[in-house]
DNA sequence: CATGAATGAGGGTTCATTCAT
DNA sequence: CATGAATGAACCCTCATTCAT
């Protein structure tokens, strides 16, 4: 109804029905009849599925940036390590609300997108030179800033995996605590 | 010989196909080409794609499972915490040969296979499990052992995720040392 | 001056993008971007595929007309029979640049498009009744030119066909002097 | 029904379809449909529409070939212009069975199909060859074989357009008659 | 006059699956 | 045991056409 909201519902409707049943299992006709349109509207506003999921793939990338961002600023006011690993592992568990679509966008990317691996390189190379710059101010790891990027990045991923195959029921406090004890 | 080696042929190939080009991606047609077999003959030992999934997946996580009890029995005999954290993550890098499968297969697992997620979630409690035990008898971290395990399983897939973007060249020495000096 | 060109616009946009890549390969779309106007003005202009088409033709035919008839009255002045050889397939050669989509037109009229072939139909007999009465009155044909109109329509067409199909560089200063030695 | 005549009905199907309504409107439902076969299996044939169009060429193309060079060892045999020529203009009436999908072939070849155009661009040069040869031996023009060459090509291929469109009757006998005196 | 948005029928193609031999 | 042939549902995509504004 609204003027210029199709793209922008093609791309939420995109979204939900492709975390929850992934992209491969995602047909153009399942997004048109999820948003109320038909195939050929769809495809007026997007001239292909891949361009969907690039979309997507921005809005995703550009939502996780913006909550690391926003993340390493409010650290930047504290100075405790206390609060900046809390901060971190609470926006961990936003971040696992995308977790589904991480992954099956990482999956999409690595084996049948190069465009979409391209991009998501270099978002993950741009998020762990800025978490290595935090860390190297607000821990104790001056030295080892560098290999500990990798490890936070990692662990942030590893979880998200385990939160989707629903193994145990993750222990957030224990981990969190863990980690502001390791990093002080 | 012979007769029961066609499984494993075909779950060879599937494998080697899979890893390369994506589940979704790999057909049935490509499978039983690989394999140099017919269609027909494919259905004759594996009544549908799902059922080669699943013994994939199967021989896959025996794979992953046997490394990891071998890295924790070497681990056994030497008790410094450094042989147990290189081997650990000597594995990783065997593990990453298999990593794109891994990442693949659950994806499958998560989007349109219950029956694999349950065998992928009973196989990761299971090897958290090990690991919690041997961090409290290898390590320093007797009352961490239980949020350690998590945090060690969650690195490796992790390190997986980055090295399958192929984001930057992983640090792996720098890690190791990291972590030894870490767990000690 | 502006609305009125608006036609000739389309059919010069038309005709310009069906020359290089067909008729069927070229979509209102195509047409419309061409132009630089939106679909929707196009349909403005013109209620259908077809009539773009039918006006095409039309241009076409008329082009193609107005050229014979030119050739014939030069050929008029002069009364050798060379002059009347060499303007023809000099004129063949322009027909040429109009070549492709010639072809095209009749493809369509013969495959889709009774109207279209029907006004060929007409044009067609047309320009052999008004070839027959040159090759009557200039050549030494006098009692032959009922076939002999037949086979040069025929030769032009044909030539056409070779030189869309990029066949052999054609030999027009050969040809042309053994025409002029024959009809003399 | 009979074991390995599917593909040969396909053609014939597909072959019959397409003379009457131009390849581009020839869908592949229609001729499954004429066969009486379900898409897929044509499909198990003919890995695409291009596949069934080359092979529909190559068959036309063969045809033509055969009955030219059957046409120049009948004129071989005797040795009279007159023969040759009736000969030739006989065949034209068999090619001209063919002239449909003789024309709509090569507007595919122009328009859409570089594959094709190189086996027309093939087939061209090897039959105006062989007529030069035959001119040459069988009648008077020693001297301009080469370019009359070229203009027997393209009264056959004129004459087919001429008769696709349904102008006027062809005067085959006059015109006939008209080459022969010509010739010798 | 002009437009952007919407549509639906149909296009070529893929593929897991079935089955007679 | 093994196969080639057959299938049909679903897929992504194209496009001429319509229409409210």
């Amino acid at each position: 109804m609204k003027p210029t909201n199709m793209k922008a519902n093609i791309l939420a409707a995109s979204t939900k029905l492709m975390a929850k049943q992934g992209i491969k299992n995602t047909s153009l006709s399942d997004i048109a009849k999820e948003v109320g349109i038909s195939k050929g509207t769809l495809y007026y506003h997007y001239s292909s599925k891949d361009d969907i999921i690039c979309d997507m793939a921005d809005m995703h990338l550009k939502v996780i940036t913006n909550a690391l961002i926003e993340c390493l600023q409010n650290a930047g006011f504290h100075s405790t390590t206390e609060e900046f690993v809390s901060i971190i592992l609470n926006k961990i568990s936003d971040i696992e609300n995308h977790g589904r679509i991480h992954m099956y966008l990482i999956c999409e990317a690595v084996t049948s997108n190069e465009k979409l691996r391209e991009r998501f390189k270099i978002k993950y190379i741009e998020w762990r030179k800025a978490l290595e710059l935090e860390i190297k101010r607000a821990t104790k790891f001056k030295d080892d800033s560098y290999p500990v990027s990798f490890l936070l990045i990692s662990i942030v991923d590893g979880l998200v995996i385990q939160s989707l195959l629903k193994t145990e029921q993750l222990p957030y406090d224990e981990i969190s605590r863990f980690l502001i004890d390791s990093l002080n």
